[in-house]
DNA sequence: CAGTGGATTTCACTTATTGAAACTCTCTTT
DNA sequence: AAAGAGAGTTTCAATAAGTGAAATCCACTG
């Protein structure tokens, strides 16, 4: 019983996982997404509406419920990673007007960006936090699934995302990577040298991040990765 | 059969929950607080870990997952905030005659109106859906930027906006403040002890937008800025 | 070192979940 | 207007799946 797993829970997950993704879902779709028979999805969406996790609108289609964006703050809000991360964005941002990211592993082989900050220049790149992110081929992947980087960052260029080039940099106390801080900026906008120069920006804040601003004596969460070492 | 529901999915919701609520449970702790068997929480659990929902910590201490900040997100991008709003800015027209606006920080130092009722008097303060609001020196910027404002609202008088005083409270689940309520008046229209009237209805509606009847199973979190005054 | 409390596993019991099928509605098609 | 298609809903017998008491292990503590 090495396994141990609820099917009943797991697909009501699933299903609660496709009505916030797609943001609106009729039954039968909900139903399809989720490889269930309409009747069991009637029964899991119902309990999930009871407990206010979706809600139908007055045509009857299911949508996120408040339950979820509730819970959603308070667990940002417990997230102390991002309220530490916060400053670092921000230096970030004002020292090259583009938009920088703070991201970290989530369960299935994916990324998740758990805080930003907007560039300033009219043209920028655009995400939102809650936004999954592959792991394969982009700068936060490669900093997050491999070892401390050369240099201390990352940079890819065009990698998922066309025409914008990231750069990365582990957040690792202890030497476990936790997190990624990246900057992504448009393609045509950075050359080489440029990308250099963010880089060691981004590095120097990743690294920064939990040695603490003050004398150490600031709290480490060391809880992200979920793998007791 | 007309009250279908699923034990087993409300039973790992409610310890969802909990987690979130808590911010960090050990197991015997979320059974107490489910009032489940340990054996029975600790297969919902991590099946609720498997799915991302929660995840544990290098003490093996509960959390909630990024798969719950995650859908959060998602659900509070998806415009359901708009719809969640809807009710409470008619009640506030209802309640003041005055126009009603949701409000949620865009992008450097500037806010977006999300969504707006008009006010029924002839003389009205009007605007509309996507309108950009400078955050400084107005009543919205105030509290989306700042912390709870003492008495859970803040009025501006003649800001940025002249001849119109704006009142506004924060939206603020789990302390995030993500929104904000606000109801615009006519200067002349509006005396100090008037604008407080409205500042009490505004902040109540802010504090009860995301707070909601969720599943009546959970207590309230007492990290919840903003109580119902 | 005995004692307490938490985490984990096992297992027999049976409860609660399941999905095909039937039925109703509402559109769309012919 | 009748026939057809597809969504939402309900029923119900089969049984797969969840339950919790008890046993075990482990980490502390008095």
């Amino acid at each position: 019983m090495a396994e141990s797993s609820t099917r009943t829970v797991e697909r009501a997950l699933v299903l609660l996982g496709a009505v916030c993704g797609a943001g609106s879902l009729t039954l039968a779709d909900a139903a399809r997404e989720a490889d269930l028979s309409a009747s069991t999805a009637l029964r899991l969406l119902r309990t999930l509406e009871g407990t206010g996790f979706v809600r139908r609108d007055t045509a009857g289609v299911y949508r996120p419920g408040l339950r979820v964006v509730q819970l959603g703050a308070q667990a940002l809000g417990h997230e102390s990673l991002v309220s530490l991360a916060e400053p670092a964005l921000e230096r970030l941002v004002e020292l090259t007007g583009e938009s920088a990211y703070l991201s970290v592993p989530s369960h299935d082989g994916e990324g998740v960006y758990l805080a930003m900050r907007e560039g300033t220049h009219p043209v920028r790149h655009a995400s939102w936090v809650g936004r999954s992110i592959p792991l394969a081929h982009t700068a936060v992947g490669a900093v997050l699934t491999g070892g401390p980087p050369d240099g201390g960052f990352v940079v890819v260029r065009d990698g998922v995302e066309a025409d914008v080039t990231a750069v990365a940099a582990p957040v690792s106390p202890g030497g476990r990577t936790v997190a990624a801080l990246s900057v992504v900026v448009p393609s045509y906008r950075i050359t080489e040298a440029g990308a250099h120069r963010i880089g060691s920006l981004v590095a120097r804040e990743a690294a920064a991040l939990l040695a603490g601003p003050a004398t150490g004596a600031v709290p480490v969460p060391e809880d992200l990765t979920g793998e007791p070492a």
